[in-house]
DNA sequence: ACCTAGATTCACT
DNA sequence: GTGAATCTAGGTT
């Protein structure tokens, strides 16, 4: 089943498994730049989570989280770095997935050139911040559609096994890095280094035999 | 108007 | 592993 718009009417925190190992698309004057999505991150906005932009209700800021799913969902921050959200959920349910780290499978000398800094190419899109430089993403793109052009937003290979840990990044606040809404492809090298954290655990049952899990 | 925290990255050690 | 660089939104004066 193709990967629509209408996929993607739940929750982050359901979809954020499903949706490791699909494909992003931006197209440019350079060119089209490709991304396999390898780690995902959730946020929702209902109140539970004080980890989320979207907690305090809506925003001029957060106002796409609040929008109609997949819409892009950029935000500034650090003083230096976009990052990118697939928004997911009905409209008014705000809810996103961070897309943390992913491999780029086309256009790679169009991401060596914005990542010029990149070691290899394995470091292009992992991590946050660098996904949106590779992908081609700025603050301007906050609110496109993912599912027409200049992007596109389509079903990759199902990842073999998939996990789960706390969220990189949230503050401890609230206890929100307790909830295990960070979901990666296990032993994918694309995957963001950032505060790894000591403990995961799996979180689909696709995966098989699993021993103990090895964090990115 | 001012202040602070933040869904981070890079260059070093 | 650590520190610096950087800017915007949101809350507070």
């Amino acid at each position: 089943m193709a990967l629509e718009r209408s996929t993607l009417m739940e929750s982050a925190v359901d979809l954020g498994p499903e949706l490791l190992g699909s494909l992003i698309s931006h197209t440019t004057e350079e060119g089209t730049v490709t991304i396999r999505l390898t780690e995902l991150e959730a946020y929702v906005g209902n109140g539970v989570d004080p980890g989320s932009h979207a907690h305090r209700g809506k925003t001029k800021r957060n106002a796409t989280m609040f929008g109609e799913p997949g819409h892009l969902y950029a935000y500034f921050t650090y003083g230096m770095h976009v990052c990118g959200n697939i928004v997911c959920a009905p409209a008014e349910q705000p809810s996103g997935l961070l897309m943390r780290g992913g491999e780029v499978v086309e256009g790679i000398d169009i991401a060596r050139r914005r990542r010029a800094t990149a070691k290899s190419d394995r470091d292009l899109a992992r991590g946050p911040g660098r996904l949106a430089v590779a992908l081609g993403i700025q603050l301007a793109d906050n609110g496109s559609d993912l599912f027409a052009a200049p992007f596109e937003l389509r079903e990759g290979q199902k990842p073999q096994s998939v996990l789960s840990g706390p969220r990189t990044g949230v503050s401890g606040l609230g206890g929100s890095d307790l909830y295990p809404w960070r979901f990666w492809i296990e032993g994918d090298r694309t995957v963001s280094p950032y505060k790894r954290h000591p403990r995961s655990r799996v979180a689909v049952s696709r995966s098989r035999g699993s021993r103990r899990p090895r964090p990115p």
